[in-house]
DNA sequence: CTCCTCACGCATAACGTTTTGCGTCGCCTC
DNA sequence: GAGGCGACGCAAAACGTTATGCGTGAGGAG
């Protein structure tokens, strides 16, 4: 019924050995242009296309890549995947997507799952990936690039954006709109880009002159729930800030849904900003004031890194790559306080 | 350095043959709790993980599974992407996430690049699926879950929710609240869904007695741009609707766009709304009056059935889930007009 | 005419599994 | 003590590729 069996008989219909077909196929080997159509006659006659297992049986390759991120259903990453498939589809590769917050799944299983299958790279978000992990993958030998750190895997690469910098800009831009009292919701507390974007918030009110308060800065998690959940601890204080720095856009929906849940008005009392410019941001009200993340750049900068590792035209140095970002300002800022 | 050759590696290790540790592996036959031990024992030493190209040369099967979308970056598929992995992950699949909406790649290509890699399942969006393809797979007798149709080949089920009757109890609410000049904004005009769609529409309003104009019907493309096309063509006509129910949330948001920049209120002069109920549906304001599209529900049932067949558990009847939905009222349909 | 050199094609040996038909041994039954 | 039977383990044959070392003509150089 369907494509016939495999190498083998593609070779008898055409009348040469399965070697030449494989020659034919590959081009490794020079093949006359006669002997080159009656192979070519009889793959397509037979419908014949070379089995995937096989060939990797031989070379050791896979030809598949893995994506593995904290949160696919986070607007980011899907951005990052289609980035990826820009680069990678083209040369035949199959992107599988791991998505490590499925019910009680961890970044090592996740690890252990796509490593199991051999895959020839992976694009690793570096969030809850612990030391254990990075062993693995070192011992694995498996081509990883990091997103969002360096993971010191000797010969991996990773991309990031200067995260400090973009919520320095966020601080700024708040501070030039005479806000005074900044407050900061962050991800998961070990989170190494919520750690970033903190000591970016706090070196930039230090290098304003301005004190920071030890007690406005919270961590929750990386979700609408998150965010709503640490605006909620904010809330406790005895004064309310009148800024608060969230360190995605997820957080800052949440932190908008509480304050509005406690009749709060935004930005007249307490002004909010996000972070990775999702589609959402703008759709809010008020429309928020974030950091564009360049999702798509990312995941295609980091396919194309991993390639030249794939093609073995790199030699073992880390590589990195820091792309640009900036400011959106929205309403959920603008308005100057009393 | 790292994970050693294979399994005669292991067999040489532990003193059986090749054959008893492919036994301990598969447990297909009974082996002594002693030689399972010692077994056991040389695959941690040795840290052996079966090579997948070599089973799936044996067993011509891949354990993998793809899903085509035609936009991943539409939020409504991650969540479908997650429901399936739920499924089957824990089974040892590797799910890859194929995006037909790259830079000028069509369902075809899309569908030989992943049967090339003989892939054991597909689950399929039916959207810009042509007779070609479909001859394509079943040729090829891989299973395939088509979502929102029956796509026809013999042995394939389907997953879909009752769309007339969801867009229906959007017109009924919108009767309801005293808007009489309903327009409609569809995706793409040949596409299934969209069309389903539509003919729920109509038929809501001729049951309620009402006549078709079909001046108010545009069809356009799934997406927030094609949304906001979609609306200027309905600002043409000399009477605005009064009312604009739309093919999905996307579109509503462009709609929303493009009454906004005519500074038409909404839904003081016009009333929107959306299909799906993504995130961003509740963010908007005015809020989105939509019906909840159970995404990750589709994406676990749909991989259900997928499993069930590559379990060889079932003739080739096709089966039909339906799931259910139900109307979300939010603000952007909730005023009654004059 | 002989020898060398290409250009082309072939046979064969891996690659790492799983499956299946056969031993072999020990023990039970009569 | 003979026969039979279970339980366990092994050898060998696939599965479909690719890499590699050789063979064989044809043609050119001497």
């Amino acid at each position: 019924m369907n494509s016939a069996t495999g190498i083998v008989a593609v070779a008898t219909e055409a009348g040469v050995s399965v070697s030449t077909v494989s020659q034919v196929l590959s081009g490794k080997r020079p093949v006359s242009a006669a002997t080159r159509s009656r192979v070519e006659a009889a793959i397509e006659k037979l419908n014949y296309r070379p089995h995937p297992g096989a060939r990797s049986l031989r070379s050791q390759r896979t030809e598949s890549v893995a994506l593995i991120v904290p949160d696919i259903t986070n607007p980011f990453y899907p951005l990052v995947a289609v980035g990826i498939q820009d680069i990678l589809m083209p040369q035949g590769y199959l992107l599988s997507v791991n998505d490590v917050a499925l019910p009680s799944r961890t970044v090592s299983e996740t690890l252990r799952h796509v490593l199991a299958r051999r895959v020839d790279g992976i694009v690793l978000t570096t969030y809850g990936c612990t030391p254990a992990d990075l062993e693995l993958i070192a011992q694995s030998g498996t081509q990883v690039v990091a997103l969002g750190q360096d993971i010191g895997v000797s010969g991996s690469d990773y991309v990031d954006v200067d995260e400090a910098a973009g919520i320095g800009s966020v601080v700024e831009h708040l501070l030039g709109n005479g806000f005074r009292r900044i407050a900061f919701v962050g991800g998961e507390r070990e989170d190494f880009t919520s750690s970033l974007r903190h000591s970016g918030y706090r070196e930039a009110l230090l290098s304003a002159g301005l004190g920071v308060d030890d007690e406005l800065s919270v961590f929750t998690s990386f979700t609408r729930d998150g965010g709503a959940a640490g605006a909620r601890r904010l809330l406790e204080l005895d004064t309310l800030p009148d800024a608060i720095v969230c360190a995605n856009d997820l957080i800052a929906i949440g932190v908008i849904d509480a304050l509005r849940a406690r009749g709060i008005s935004i930005p007249g009392t307490v002004a909010v900003t996000g972070y990775d410019d999702i589609e959402a941001a703008g759709l809010i009200t008020p429309a928020l004031t974030t950091v564009d993340n360049p999702a798509r750049e990312i995941g295609r900068t980091s396919a194309r890194l991993l390639l030249d590792r794939l093609n073995g035209s790199v030699d073992n140095v880390t590589r990195h790559v820091r792309l640009s970002q900036h400011l959106v300002i929205r309403e959920s800022s603008t308005v100057v306080p009393h």
